[in-house]
DNA sequence: GTCTATACTACGATAGAC
DNA sequence: GTCTATCGTAGTATAGAC
């Protein structure tokens, strides 16, 4: 299939140097064809472009639904139900930030967050704004003296716990003293997480 | 001027586009000169580059040296000194994210953090490791009862509740309802983020 | 030091053969 | 559907005038 090696290799390039610094060329190249079929297929570079967003937001929502479809049932369940579903789901969140695939996926969506363009919309309504729903109600659900705002606001730092393990990868790394996060340091990882997040829901009001 | 400019508009431009998608003949005529000049005072493209991340390096330092000098002390004093302090560096680290300059910062940093070529070592050597040196000599004196490894890990986590407010800004004023961090939803934030470190610091062994 | 002029390569888009 | 060929533009680097 010409037009998913396509896709796979334009993530890569996009990530890797931008939307300005990639080149169809060699995007092309790379897939085992010529140029003008990205014309063909999607219409130029913008449309290869917003094709990508897409794929990447489908790839991130079908790494999250298994968690995203239980943690939507704990909403209704008891406290600790749902302490357990946002706890489950952060630690999804943190297992797709140390797969191998979502070093280029983010790169992509890092750029789209601080440059938004058409495609960060996609990227949003296709992953995020999911993702971040069932974040609030867990989150309203586990700590209801919060204000709005507030859970809003513990929310996304929580979710920065997790960000960090991809978006500075180069750093944690090197504190950590390893070339790559193998899985005990992956394990340890994940359990702090889980011990931070749980003293951040549980936080006596 | 003619160097400061360059730099000032090759930090935007390589923090937009990256450095394959800038253009010398674009960085030279924004600031008001000639593209040679580049050759001149750099050397070319890529020795702008790693100017540009000394420069950034630096002025990242310059925001939180008053911070990190408090820290450093505070690990010589009592528990509540080193806790007060962290709390005060990781405020201040999240300052600097809200800074509107560190826009352009961040982007250039953390493309470096996913492909990390010669600049990165220039930015880890200029505010990383100091950031983190601090960071980590504060939570050993505040949970001595850490192994080495949970406390750097617990150090990286802290962190990316920071990171988060700069890198997935755009994901932040959408989850939050507004266009930029006005005065009140940083405050909101910082809060929020206090409270938290607060709680990870004293979480009982 | 800063400019103009130029050499050479690579870019994206597109037309047309098959 | 996929290719080659080509057009116009823009990229970096460099040589040389001032």
């Amino acid at each position: 299939m010409v037009q998913h090696a396509l896709l796979e290799t334009a993530i890569d390039r996009f990530g890797r140097v931008g939307f300005e610094g990639a080149s169809t060329r060699d995007i092309a190249h790379a897939s085992g064809t010529a140029m003008s079929s990205i014309t063909y297929h999607f219409g130029g570079k913008q449309g290869l472009y917003l094709a990508a967003a897409d794929y990447i937001a489908a790839a991130m929502a079908d790494r999250l639904t298994p968690a995203l479809t239980m943690a939507r049932t704990a909403c209704e369940g008891t406290h600790e139900d749902a302490t357990e579903a946002l706890l489950q789901l952060l630690d999804n969140v943190a297992a797709v930030m140390m797969l191998p695939e979502s070093a280029t996926w983010s790169a992509f969506v890092v750029r789209e967050q601080q440059n938004p363009t058409e495609a960060f919309d996609r990227l949003y309504a296709g992953v995020i704004q999911r993702v971040v729903d069932v974040f609030i109600a867990l989150i309203t659900r586990i700590r209801p003296d919060l204000p709005r705002r507030e859970a809003l606001a513990t929310g996304l730092l929580l979710f920065g716990q997790a960000l960090v393990l991809r978006v500075c990868r180069a750093t944690v790394c090197r504190v950590l003293g390893t070339d790559t996060l193998d899985e005990s340091t992956q394990t340890l990882l994940r359990a702090r997480l889980r011990a931070n997040a749980l003293c951040i829901l549980s936080e006596t009001p």
